[in-house]
DNA sequence: GGATATTAGTTGCATTTGTCAACTATTATT
DNA sequence: AATAATAGTTGACAAATGCAACTAATATCC
């Protein structure tokens, strides 16, 4: 037992560091890893908002809230204030918006394919499948939406 | 390809999550994440130095230089002069030091436990098996002492 | 051997990132 | 209607991190 956790812990350890060299979404300078995370969750949950988001990424409402301002500055998304609620905004991508999503997901595409450029076909293979158990395996917890 | 590119992304969005809710090492407030996990390597690199720390976390060596002060201020770590190189200094933890370094991984060791409490212990096996190939798939790459 | 370049670490300043608390507008509760 | 709760905003502040100039020491090159 303890020695599985030490074993989790230094897994942990180095999947920090990988997707710390990896700096998946981190492009040049136009967002932070942060901002690349909201503009992502923007546009994978449907109708999302910024309390949504604030608890999604366990961030202050006051700080979603001024990035959510310099997404709105830069057209990258619009927001809707939602008929039934009037407290409540829902935030959509524009399109420019999706395009300044997709070249940072470009880049980040491009990131883990080079990290995967010399493993063969089949390890790759047997990577996402292990990615996949350890995903299964943990996610029923920590569900919240 | 694509496809795979695609699952890996989502593992690491799912991991990114699972490690900012365990926060391992955030305990509380005396350490960040940051530090903590200085405090770790430092315990954990022999005769480790700001400069190995600086290229180890890809972290500006000011900013190293300044948690190394506070660490020294707090009576965690002394720092020792090389004597073949007097630019050098060797970076040893006190006995505070690992002390403190000891609550902490106490601390995180909980918090693995609590993330792995409702899985089976086959399950569990599972689960650092898969970490353990990821880990052997990903590692002889990004190496850097 | 001395001039010059490089390196490890420090320091002050600037920026980025994030928190907190008070506030507004709106909806829910009683 | 009165009060409480909720979503989001704002400004002041604190923490985390980067940058660039600096010192002291060592390495390099003529």
């Amino acid at each position: 037992m303890e020695e599985q956790i030490q074993e989790i812990k230094r897994f942990n350890r180095f999947y920090i560091k990988i997707m710390g060299i990896l700096s998946l979404y981190a492009d040049g300078s136009s967002f932070s890893a942060t901002e690349a995370m909201i503009l992502y969750e923007t546009s994978n949950k449907k109708d999302c908002t910024a309390k949504y988001l604030s608890n999604y990424f366990v961030l202050d409402k006051g700080y979603i809230s001024k990035i959510l301002r310099k997404f709105e500055k830069r057209e990258l998304i619009e927001r809707v204030t939602s008929s039934k609620d009037r407290r409540v905004q829902y935030i959509y991508l524009t399109s420019k918006g999706r395009e300044e999503l997709k070249k940072l997901q470009d880049r980040a595409n491009e990131k883990v394919e080079e990290m995967i450029k010399d493993i063969s076909e089949q390890d790759v293979g047997v990577l996402i499948e292990s990615m996949n158990k350890i995903e299964a395996l943990l996610e029923t917890k920590n569900r919240r939406d």
